[in-house]
Parts: C-alpha cells; sequence; structure tokens
RNA sequence: GGCCCGUUGGUCAAGCGGUUAAGACGCUGCCCUCUCACGGCAGAAUCAUGGGUUCGAGUCCCGUACGGGUCACCA
C-alpha cells in the first residue's frame, strides 16, 4: 500500500521549528517510499486563527523543499484540504451523528457555570473530567433542550471500565485505564469540530497510513483509537516524535528568540541547514555524515532510528553547520547572498567580490559580515597597544620605524596586486634581517586598526589601493608620533 | 495530584548482552600561517541511582530520583 502522510498545522501564527520537523519527517516518511505528503490545513478554531498564516506555512514549506502532493491548492480527489470548509461541508456533523446513533456519543448541554463546578485546581493547574451528566438526559429532555434552542456540544461516549492500548511505532504499546478516559468533546458548540475529531475524520478519508505528530498527543491517543473502532475504521501506524527543548530543557518557547523557522531566517541562516539541522535533532543516520541535502535524507531516512528522547536545540551547532554551507556554497551564490550585507558595511567602491571571498570561511551567517569588513570603510579608534606583539618582536617605535620605511616603497610600487606587495614587502624585510611579522604586523594595524582582520596586511592594500592605503599608513605615522 | 513518556560527555548522538563506549558541536593544546579563520593532529569530558537476571549489563526486569508531556468548547 502507498504510504501517505499528512502534516496538519493550524494558521496561528510563525512556523515552530517543532512542528516544521514534524513536517520534515512526515514528509521524509512518505518521500523515502516514494507516497504521498499531504498538507491539511486545521483552522477549526476561530478564535486563534491568524490572518496570513496559511501563506506563512505555504511559504516556509516551499522555501524548505517540503512540497506537498496534495493539498488546498492541489485537490486530487480527497479536498477540501482546509478544515473549516470541510464543516461547511457537514463531513464532520456527519459522522457526529453516526456516533450518537452508534452509542457512541452524545450531546451534552451542560452550561459553562456548571462545567466550572467540575474542576478543580492541582499544583496550580486547572484540571476537570467530564461526569457524563448529560448522557443520562432522556429521549424527552434532549429533544426539549434541542427545541428550546438550547447550546450544546457533542462528546465522546467513552467506557469506565476496562483498558485501552494503542501501538506507536517508536513507542510501542502504550496501555491505559479507561478511567483515564475524558469523554472529550467532538463538537464545539460552535459547530466546528475539535482538532481530537476533525482529526481522526480526516485522517480517515484522507486515507492517511501514517500519523506523524508531537509527543504532546501520545496521551490522548487511546481516545483517537476508541474513535476509529467506533468507526470501524483501521487504525494508522502512529510516530509521535519527540520534543524539541531549549538550552534550559523546557519546550522550546518564543523567548528563546529562535523558536520558529522565520525567526531563524531572520536571523540570517540558510533554510537548508536549518533543515539539516532539525533533521538531525532527535534523528540520526547509521553512518558518520551530517550534512545532508533533502534528497539525501529522503534517500537514507529510516523512521525506526527517531529518538524517543526530547533533544535540546543547540543553536551553535546550527551556527557551525549554517558555516558548513557558506564554505561549500557556489561562490557566485554566496557572494549574491553576502553583497546586502557587504553593501550595508562597505560605501567605498571596493572589491566586494575579493572582500566576500575573504569573509567566507569566517563567518557563519552573513550577519557576522558586518562586523567584520567595518574597517574597510573606516579605520576604527584604536590603541596604539595594537601595535606590541610579543611574538613579532613589535611595539609602537618599531612599528613606527617599520611604516616610515615602507611608506616609500608602498608609494612607488606599481603594482597593487597581493603578489606584488608581498614580494616587495618580503624584499624590504630581507635586506633589513627582519622576520615577516616584524613588518606586516604593524602594516595591518595601520591599514586596519584591528587586532584581528579577515585577511593579511597584503591583502588588505590591495583591496584598498594605493591611495587609500598610503593615507592610513600616513595617519598611523602621524598616530604613532603623536 | 492521576496517568503516560523519557534519562549515554555541557549539547546532538552511535550503541541493541562481551567495544579501548563511535562520530559531531563546543572547549583546550599543537601544526599550518602575513593576524584571525579554514584545514590537519592531539586531548579533557558520558552510560542518573539502587536492586535483580546473567559467566558477563549502557544494553534485559523491578524500584527510586530527576526531567518532560497530558488531564480545555487549543491544537
Amino acid at each position: 500500500m502507498k504510504i501517505r502522510t499528512r502534516y496538519a498545522p493550524s494558521p496561528t501564527g510563525r512556523m515552530h521549528v517543532g512542528n516544521l520537523r514534524t513536517a520534515l519527517y512526515a514528509y521524509l516518511i512518505a518521500k523515502h517510499e516514494d507516497g504521498d505528503f499531504i498538507l491539511r490545513i486545521e483552522d477549526t478554531d476561530q478564535g486563534r486563527y491568524v490572518d496570513g498564516a496559511v501563506d506563512i506555512i505555504k511559504r516556509t514549506m516551499e522555501a524548505t523543499g517540503l512540497i506537498e502532493d496534495e493539498g488546498p491548492d492541489k485537490d486530487k480527489g480527497f479536498g477540501p484540504y482546509v478544515q473549516s470548509e470541510r464543516m461547511r461541508a457537514g463531513i464532520y456533523n456527519k459522522y457526529a451523528q453516526e456516533l450518537i446513533d452508534r452509542g457512541e456519543a452524545y450531546r451534552c448541554f451542560c452550561t459553562p457555570e456548571r462545567l466550572s463546578t467540575l474542576t478543580q485546581v492541582v499544583d496550580g493547574k486547572e484540571i476537570s473530567v467530564y461526569d457524563k451528566h448529560c448522557l443520562h438526559l432522556t429521549q424527552e429532555e434532549i429533544d426539549r433542550n434541542l427545541a428550546e434552542g438550547k447550546p450544546y456540544v457533542i462528546r465522546q461516549n467513552n467506557p469506565t471500565e476496562g483498558t485501552t492500548t494503542f501501538h506507536d511505532e517508536l513507542y510501542g504499546d502504550v496501555t491505559v485505564d479507561n478511567t483515564e478516559l475524558d469523554d472529550m468533546i467532538l463538537i464545539k458548540s460552535d459547530g466546528y469540530p475539535t482538532y481530537n475529531f476533525a482529526n481522526v475524520v480526516d485522517d480517515h478519508l484522507m486515507g492517511i497510513t501514517h500519523v506523524v505528530r508531537g509527543n504532546e498527543y501520545i496521551s490522548s491517543s487511546p481516545k483517537y483509537n476508541r474513535l476509529y473502532d467506533a468507526f470501524g475504521w483501521d487504525i494508522p501506524k502512529y510516530i509521535h516524535c519527540p520534543l524539541i527543548t531549549d538550552e534550559f530543557h523546557h519546550k522550546l518557547s518564543k523567548r528563546s528568540g529562535h523558536s520558529s523557522y522565520e525567526d531563524l531566517i531572520e536571523q540570517g541562516f540558510l533554510p537548508e541547514a536549518v533543515v539539516n539541522f532539525i533533521a538531525l535533532l532527535g534523528w540520526s543516520p547509521d553512518s558518520d555524515q551530517e550534512i545532508f541535502s533533502l534528497e539525501e535524507l529522503v534517500k537514507i531516512f529510516d523512521y525506526h532510528r527517531i529518538n524517543k528522547s526530547p533533544s535540546v536545540f543547540d543553536y551553535q551547532k546550527l551556527r557551525w553547520m549554517n558555516g558548513e554551507y557558506l564554505k561549500a556554497m557556489d561562490p557566485d551564490v554566496f557572494y549574491e547572498k553576502a553583497e546586502p550585507y557587504l553593501r550595508a558595511a562597505i560605501k567605498r567602491d571596493l572589491d566586494l567580490h575579493k572582500i566576500a571571498e575573504m569573509v567566507r570561511t569566517r563567518i557563519e551567517i552573513f550577519p557576522d559580515i558586518a562586523e567584520m569588513v567595518s574597517f574597510f570603510e573606516e579605520v576604527p579608534d584604536y590603541d596604539l597597544s595594537l601595535y606590541t606583539h610579543k611574538k613579532m618582536k613589535t611595539n609602537a617605535e618599531s612599528s613606527l620605524k617599520v611604516l616610515k620605511e615602507v611608506l616609500p616603497i608602498l608609494e612607488a610600487q606599481e603594482d597593487y596586486s597581493n603578489e606584488a606587495l608581498f614580494a616587495a614587502i618580503k624584499s624590504y624585510v630581507q635586506e633589513n634581517g627582519y622576520k615577516n611579522g616584524y613588518v606586516l604586523w604593524p602594516l595591518r594595524i595601520a591599514v586596519s586598526g584591528r587586532q584581528t582582520t579577515p585577511a593579511g596586511a597584503t591583502e588588505i592594500l590591495e583591496v584598498l589601493g594605493r591611495e587609500e592605503s598610503v593615507k592610513r599608513i600616513k595617519a598611523a605615522i602621524e598616530k604613532l608620533e603623536g
């Protein structure tokens, strides 16, 4: 049988990285077996609906390469793929009524006031278990309530004795006491289905074979199984993915600053790197390879190797991985992406291509560029102590002497290429019996004003050009004499 | 609090009864080197805990601790 998985997000805002990983795994599971990957929008909560959120989802999937085979824009006969539309088509009501007819569900007219008497607070958390009050209503009472137009919900009628077991592909069999099964709401008083109900109905109707979802649904899965059983439907394979946490081992939240895919992109990460990174959060291949394209992941992904324990989102490692992508990137593509950052930092007419290649092995994300190349624009105000370097045996005094001697050489230098410049300096070094660093160190400080730079002295001279170089060296001499 | 799930270095993780307990990020040192970075090499650092089972346990079983999830007309 062809595998069919689905990603079923709620359009409530940005795309949480945990959700993105769930989507990725669902995609990989399907594609690994050449199956279908479906996108379904679960917008049954009008209160939480955020305008434009569906677009964010679509854009994110497009950018990450998780292209769906079926979805709102690609109806292959299982549509509509948006739950509010399915609700209007009467799908959920039909199935809910079927459950009522079978005695597996019932209408509940309880008011919020009565319901609140059923809740208790434990450890600061509100807990409420429905008492099946409305299950015992007589047909007359039900008809009268209906005639009066009293609002109602439809609840699942769960047994209070025995146990229910469901099977998860990763966690194995999980058995719970039926007393734990609340009579959850299937249809809300506004007529919309709850996630719990719509999810089961749609997964069945859409022929989903593998339900991939977050760990937080594990405790409600027994109730879903009872729904499948009540309808007499085949139960899909369940794959519950572990949680992603922040460095404090708490669920990744907005506070961390990088909880959503969009946050990460805004911070300068590449979509490919993000996908690669989250693929490895909770899953590992059977080799040592760590850098994978989406195509490679499709080829080797084996969901049995998904971890059961939660994993910490390691921002450091993401940065490293992004850097790996930068280093492997085609030079033209790299330049194209780096250019806006370069232009923002450098207004002078310099060879940005050369500078781009300078920073390439030194940055992890593009925003790192700004700080790294700012000296090209302008020499920062620096301390003379920078001229002192123990290993190079330099200090302010020796630097002043060297710079004064090198200045005329550079003024006379015709060929301002890095190679020619280095050769010229080298011969000066040899004539005087110095060490390279004895000359190069002060020279680099003079033209950059920085202790560390993304290039050597002569490379910087080349990019700066003779006029600007000479100007900077003269300024340095003045500063040293000052 | 009830129920459920989890626990290998700081982090991601391999491991499926016998290993010197892989690899990666980060960290430290060395080499390379016109600084830094890249690259190369080396190093420190882990099986939560107590009982079993077994000739032998990170690997299997039970308890404990810790962490997390869940108990909504949210998904």
